[in-house]
DNA sequence: ATGATCTTGAACATTCTTGTTCGATTTAGG
DNA sequence: CCTAAATCGAACAAGAATGTTCAAGATCAT
């Protein structure tokens, strides 16, 4: 009897380039520092298989950023941001938390692997896209004026990634992170002499 | 004229053991993943010196560790938390930013190389403070109390990690951290109906 | 069936980091 | 002056990660 020392299947080149990318960016969302053989594995897939489809760790990653941004993008781009700024800001921090929580410490990975550049210059839209909204609602009398905005925008993203880390960390439930963001942002925006709305949910947050 | 390949020096132990510190506290602070070489090379000594004092990479890290923690605890005690709430928040604030600057990501260098339980005990102390601050203030009138305390600590660690990012990164002088994080969170502690003190330097912030 | 394509594990070279060993050298203290 | 302590660089072993090469097996299209 001969033993089969190797089990090699053919099955389609982009259905395993896809679940490398799948696999890669649930790996390195958790770890920023996953090895190629844990995103391999994870893929189930050898890592000679990854090669041949990625020349290297970099091309891999830059790949899996590439298409994270994409689906962030969109998910950010399609928030109705009309009505009430308040209400629109809750949508907004809804989407991005959902955005953080799937790609996680992915950014941290990214830096260490791709130029800064790149990094800058993908921050810079979903930025620019807050800081509208900030404004508008400046304007409108609902927020508050007396903070710069870039340092507005600074702070949402700080506390929503802390909320992620709290996530991972099992410090905080999935789906509270988005309240807790609303309630603390919204806590900073409001002006004195206005009521901040929907607080209520936050009581049991740790 | 021979060439001397090598050029040791007797020293003292103690100063050399203390060089080690230095080095190493400073050079984890910027990179965590700093090697053995990068900290030896920074405090002027052979690696083999430096296995000679320190066990291994783990021993190094808990002495760093421990040294800064003795020092933290010791700054933060020291601050004056009679008086006006707000103002003594900003004592507290501006004390947590020196400690945050010198110490930086050492936290994350620990995590990797030491047992959850000793950096979980660390944090409490410092934690608790200002709880007991936020607290007070809510019960003197000075602080909103629509927000739970402890996700309000939880912020104004983030936000003060944010800024040590950002002044890492160049973004941010260093000087104008503390009167940064002080403005976001008096914004966020102030109620309604109350003046927000001291924000104007925060004008040119980022 | 046959050839092109895709996959596989095993094995290897390379590089980096950790930690150790060694012989040689300097210096403080008696 | 002499010894013991402390240092040095160089060299080595071990381990992990990256990336390459190779021969063998599976599958699809024609």
């Amino acid at each position: 009897m001969t033993t089969s020392p190797a089990r090699p299947q053919r099955a389609d080149a982009r259905r395993n380039v896809e679940s490398i990318l799948d696999a890669a960016t649930a790996t390195l969302a958790r770890d920023p520092d996953a090895s190629i053989n844990e995103i391999a594995k994870a893929a189930g897939v050898g890592r000679v298989t990854l090669y041949g489809h990625f020349e290297n760790r970099g091309v891999l990653v830059a790949a899996v950023v590439a298409r994270a941004m994409q689906d962030s993008e969109a998910s950010l781009r399609d928030v109705d941001l009309s009505g009430d700024p308040a209400a629109a800001l809750v949508r907004l921090i809804e989407a991005t938390w959902q955005v953080t929580l799937r790609y996680g410490a992915l950014v941290v990975a990214a830096e260490k692997s791709l130029p800064a550049a790149d990094l800058a210059a993908a921050h810079d839209q979903p930025r620019a896209r807050v800081e509208r909204l900030l404004e508008h609602g400046r304007d409108a009398g609902r927020f508050r004026s007396d903070l710069p905005v870039s340092w507005l925008v600074t702070t949402m993203h700080t506390v929503t990634h802390a909320a992620a880390t709290s996530v991972y960390a099992g410090e905080l439930p999935a789906d509270q992170g988005a309240g807790a963001i609303a309630a603390t942002m919204l806590g900073l925006l409001t002006p004195p002499g206005q009521v901040v709305p929907g607080l209520d949910e936050l009581r049991t947050v740790r």
